[in-house]
RNA sequence: GGCCUCAUCGUCUAAUGGUUAGGACAACGGGUUUUCAAUCCGUUAACCGGAGUUCGACUCUCCGUGAGGUCACCA
């Protein structure tokens, strides 16, 4: 697959390390690494850092961890490199000067003297009269020549209407009102976003830029710069925002959105993941929904984004992602259960937890739930005797003599059974499901099911026997006759 | 406020002028389970409103309405 100028596809994800990364900001990284690795393109990671006020410790390296769970691995990039290494714009101020001074040389660039409390009150002003702030009309007439002390301008070339196109929203348009003369270095030296990317996006040779639709309004300033130094605009693809689950509010940290990371913690698969951010915002049109990351790479079309924002929902991530666990085999899945069942502390024969691990299994949607299993003490019963209920031992509220007699029955039958009928729930049905049948599965089941889990709840006896094996199961049916 | 964008079941979406508007999650009901879970079957549920264009509009145009974005020495 190649695209039209049969020139290879570069992206690029570039965050800023002011904290975590929570879904929406993933999904943008996701994207663009289905789109590249679609197109067998180049996918870099650059960390845009040039707010060292806002950056927060711990972020890049924070932001790559998320990055690798996923398997979202960069071509070049931090602990990488690459030919335009390094990737960390903070170290990249010589290459920005040097741009500034094409600026400069150009006529396109001016140092701004202003103060910052005349601007404060020319934009006060602008608001009063209800109308736009551009500073544009408003240029220093003599500006001394910039020494780096004092922010540099760019200066509009041309005031006029812009028109370009996006992947994803088609022809977009802005009025001269969108453009103005913009910061490009900040006087402490550092460039602003809107100059930076632009430098490192052609140094890097970046064909395909996809961000979050709030930069739809600032495509004209960059556009503007583009033509100023003489570069072809790379193409656009703006993605729509996702919205906070439960609302029509656009995700972000203050409004509760999740570090990604914390979706590893809570026992997500990482295949589910991207299968969920995939389809927030995005299908390939069929029915099927349980894809891997690999069909996913084979079917991506930046077309079929979606304009508007979709809403989180973690109903359906719990959904999808116990469809992924469906996909895995046995073991694999019983690993990842014992794994989790010991660092709840849960210890016993790995035999025994083999057996138990099918039950365990059907009741979570992701590895986190078993937690919450021994939190509650759901599998309390599996590892100790219970304690009996006489009530709940009669079937509701029948005789406590039939179902003693019943428990009775179920006793010698399981006693006087070969060991190796144990071996399967199957089998331990055969022995005794007749028996129930005749005389009635409830009056027989329900007191044999709560004499083995002393509960109202849990699976059917016939499991509950051939995970507790026989003596254990011998034990309990035992001490439960003797209650009643 | 200026500018820009978006709009199908509760949610995620399919449909590219002609469908009984389809699927999935959720919800609800039922079968199977002694019970829970799982599973199977089924039900409820949507084209924001109004004008046009057209033989025919969810699909095209315009006007409303609603929602979102943006107007920083933040990205």
């Amino acid at each position: 697959m190649q695209n039209i100028n049969d020139k290879k596809i570069v992206t690029r994800f570039a965050p800023s390390p002011t904290g975590f990364m929570h879904v929406g900001n993933v999904r943008a990284a996701l994207y663009a690494w289905l789109w590249t690795k679609k197109n067998n393109g180049t996918f870099i990671l650059r960390i845009e850092d040039t707010d060292k006020e806002r950056e927060v410790s711990g972020s890049v390296e924070h932001i790559q961890e998320s990055l690798k769970w996923l398997g979202l691995n960069w071509d070049e990039g931090p602990g990488i490199g690459g030919p335009s290494a390094t990737y960390l714009q903070s170290e990249r101020l010589d290459l920005y000067k040097k741009y500034a001074q094409k600026l400069i040389d150009g006529g396109f660039a001016y140092t701004d003297n202003t103060s910052e409390e005349q601007i404060e009150e020319l934009r006060k002003k602008a608001e009063e009269e209800k109308r736009p702030f551009l500073f544009r009309e408003f240029r220093p007439q003599n500006p001394p020549p910039w020494d780096g002390t004092m922010p540099l301008r760019f200066k509009v070339p041309t005031v006029k209407d812009y028109h370009w196109h996006d992947m994803v929203f088609g022809d977009l348009s802005a009025g001269p009102e969108m453009l103005d003369d913009f910061i490009l270095i900040k006087s402490d030296g550092y460039p602003t976003y809107n100059f930076a990317h632009i430098v490192d996006d052609i140094e890097m040779g970046v064909t395909l830029v996809m961000r979050g639709q709030e930069y739809i309004a600032s495509t004209p300033k960059y556009l503007s710069v583009y033509g100023a130094l003489g570069v072809n605009p790379p193409e656009y693809a703006c993605l729509p925002h996702i919205m906070a689950d439960g609302g029509k509010k656009k995700l972000g940290k203050r409004d509760g959105a999740k570090d990604i990371l914390e979706y590893r913690k809570e026992g997500y698969l990482p295949v589910a993941m991207i299968n969920f951010l995939a389809f927030l915002g995005w299908n390939p049109g069929g029915d099927k929904e349980i894809f891997t990351t690999e069909e996913l790479i084979k079917v991506f079309e930046i077309s079929k984004i979606q304009k508007s924002g979709a809403q989180l929902n973690s109903t359906k991530l719990d959904w999808l992602n116990k469809e992924h666990m469906k996909l895995m085999s046995e073991n694999e899945r019983n690993t990842e259960i014992i794994n989790r069942l010991k660092s709840n502390s849960i210890s016993a024969d790995e035999r025994f937890l083999v057996k138990l691990c099918p039950v365990i299994f059907d009741h979570i949607s992701k590895w986190g739930d078993i937690d919450a299993l021994v939190g509650a003490g759901e599998l309390e019963y599996y590892f100790h005797s219970p304690e009996y209920n006489a009530e709940l031992l009669s079937w509701k509220g029948s005789d406590k003599k039939i179902a003693k007699m019943h428990l009775e029955f179920c006793l010698s039958t399981l006693e006087s059974a070969d060991d190796n009928l144990f071996t399967s729930t199957e089998k331990i049905k055969s022995l005794l499901f007749d028996y129930a049948t005749e005389k009635g599965r409830g009056e027989v089941l329900w007191p044999l099911r709560v004499a083995l889990s002393g509960k109202d709840k849990s699976p059917d006896p016939f499991t509950l026997i051939y995970i507790l094996g026989k003596e254990e199961t011998a034990s309990r049916i035992q001490t439960a006759i003797k209650k009643l």
